[in-house]
DNA sequence: CTGAAAGCGCTTACAG
DNA sequence: CTGAAAGCGCTTACAG
């Protein structure tokens, strides 16, 4: 018995020790421990003892070889930093961990240097696919055409409208979000979005824009405020909107940043919330919601959905159904304590 | 030409194919395309340039297969939703990437089961090595004497003190922290901490008594205020304190989220931070402590270096070296507006 | 300098 | 029901 701790680990088993040790051929080891029929009931036993006996696991880099299929996939993030890219890695991990493929994570840290290599590195690897996490919902390159296996875009969709990605549909939750204080009957409405650059600011704000203009009304301001994806600007804004519009009784923020900032400001001036006005926040970021004060209703994206889809796409793609385009996931309205209706 | 979009896409070009379209044996075109030195040099430039045109990527299963190693390491969490896991993840990655080695990301959702079925997964996959990725520094129950690989674990180190642990020095930061509030002449020093089942509460309020008595002195109330990791329990910790200590002019917290609390409660409450006290927070998680007033001092763990030593520890496992036992790294405090020596 | 051959660990027809 | 043999794609002595 080699010891554990003391230096060399004791080699893995192979499928000849465990024939060997059974006392049949090696063919007949694979056979027995592959579940096929063509083996008498007391052999199989015999070769199960066997392999249990010496911990056999089948290796995973010869049956690939012979199969031309590993049961690996890569995952590909531009930024683990980003908390968007974590729920929709989640997602895929959970979907394809329930179906014994195994993930390689590469994180490209936003350089496309690094994502080439680590795509090569992945082809070398003979990764059955590809799923591309992204951090923004921006349309992203395309890897290229020379991967010679499926891809999937997660989050970030690819430009090229031939390849097959899943993203949360924008323009659908600044809908869902002002539909909401509607329902509430909140009437003056004023979106406090972040950087203007972002595709997601500009979706949310044209689909805030159409509830409203559907319900014959418009944003308080007659504009989105757009700045940055902070408290301090959430702040500001709300310090702002309330002196020049002292009647707004809703604010629909582009993230929970953002929202927490018009919570302690409003706090500050005075108003309550839900009371005076409702709040909405968007991420759904359990740290920043639920500390509140109130406690934070927000959109929740379902990323972890989005991933799970993503990873279902990619298995489909894997065995010769594609769908190209871009998939646009509905998102949730998460009803917490800083929305509820006038009373 | 086969067309990408159009079904079946290309078979991945094999040495074969190489050796075939440079006119040459596979032995051949494997020497040149490994830069062994038997190869006449315009050989070797046929035998790339073939490569290039196929765009060849050598079958790294089978490569693995041949040598006994792969070049890919399992990186098993326990929750990858714990803001802790992430960067110390990160971290491996990255020390990874740099070097070649790919990564098999597998999330036990802390399930012991589901743990169990990963490592045989990836031991199937013939991983040279496993870091184990805990979200507490509580120590875990090792993986198993059955591990024919080098695990090291990371974060929440094994109970078994023969096993390779890297974490953080949670008593050294402490001591840290309550060292950094002397330091701008605080003598009146609480200590708001969070859940007291967690090791790293515990430890921290060792290290911070220490620091403390080293300068004769003791820590308000004579006891570290254990709660829970959150905002509320900063806020009303707080208030509680201020009214019973009223001359309490610093305050070491056990999160950050904590410490969001107690700027806000001592904003609420009249007291200027850091004027009338400072206050420095644990994790040094941007999102909180950038965003708060005013910006917060904050303890860093230096996590993705706990993951990127993990990763270095592994690499020498796996060359043969181990180096058993739990390695503490320090922990570094993050200097912000929140603390200031008395003016 | 080049290539035929063995072999890494497995699976799968194909005989027996 | 069992086993000998070929082969997945590669590397590495070993001859030539």
């Amino acid at each position: 018995m080699t010891n554990q701790t003391s230096g060399t680990p004791p080699r893995a088993a192979t499928l000849t020790d465990v024939a060997r040790l059974a006392g049949v051929s090696i063919a007949t080891a694979s056979k027995a421990i592959n579940g096929r029929d063509q083996v008498k009931a007391e052999t199989r036993l015999r070769v199960l003892e066997a392999a249990e006996r010496l911990s056999f696991a089948p290796n995973a880099l010869a049956r690939g070889l012979l199969k031309g299929r590993t049961g690996t996939v890569g995952l590909l993030t531009s930024d683990l930093e980003g908390r968007f890219s974590i729920p929709v890695l989640m997602g895929a991990e959970d979907a394809f961990g329930a179906g014994r493929v195994s993930v390689f994570l590469c994180d490209a840290r936003g350089d496309a240097i690094r994502e080439q290599h680590h795509v090569r590195a992945l082809l070398s690897r003979r990764v059955d696919g590809l799923i591309v996490v992204g951090s923004r919902t921006d349309p992203r390159p395309p890897l290229g055409a020379e991967v010679p296996v499926p891809v999937v875009y997660a989050y970030a969709p690819s430009e090229d409208p031939e390849d097959m990605s899943i993203t949360a549909d924008g323009v659908g939750a600044g809908r869902l979000a002002v539909e909401h204080l509607l329902s509430c009957g909140r009437r003056k409405i004023a979106h406090v979005s972040g950087d203007p650059a972002y595709k997601a600011a500009q979706d949310r704000a044209t689909g805030a824009a159409a509830a409203l203009e559907a319900a014959g009304l418009s944003l308080v301001g007659n504009q989105t405020y757009f700045g940055s994806w902070s408290e301090g600007w959430g702040r500001g804004a709300a310090r702002m909107i309330v002196e020049q519009h002292p009647d707004v009784d809703g604010f629909f923020c582009g993230s929970d940043q953002i929202a927490r900032g018009v919570l302690d400001a409003l706090r500050e001036l005075g108003r309550d919330v839900p009371g005076d006005a409702s709040v909405i926040g968007f991420d759904n970021w359990e740290v920043l919601t639920t500390n509140a004060r109130p406690q934070l209703t927000s959109v929740d994206m379902n990323l972890e959905r989005v991933g799970r889809i993503a990873a279902q796409r990619l298995f489909a793609a894997i065995d010769g159904t594609r769908r190209p385009g871009i998939e646009e996931l509905p998102c949730r309205v998460v009803t917490r304590e800083s929305t509820a209706p006038i009373s």
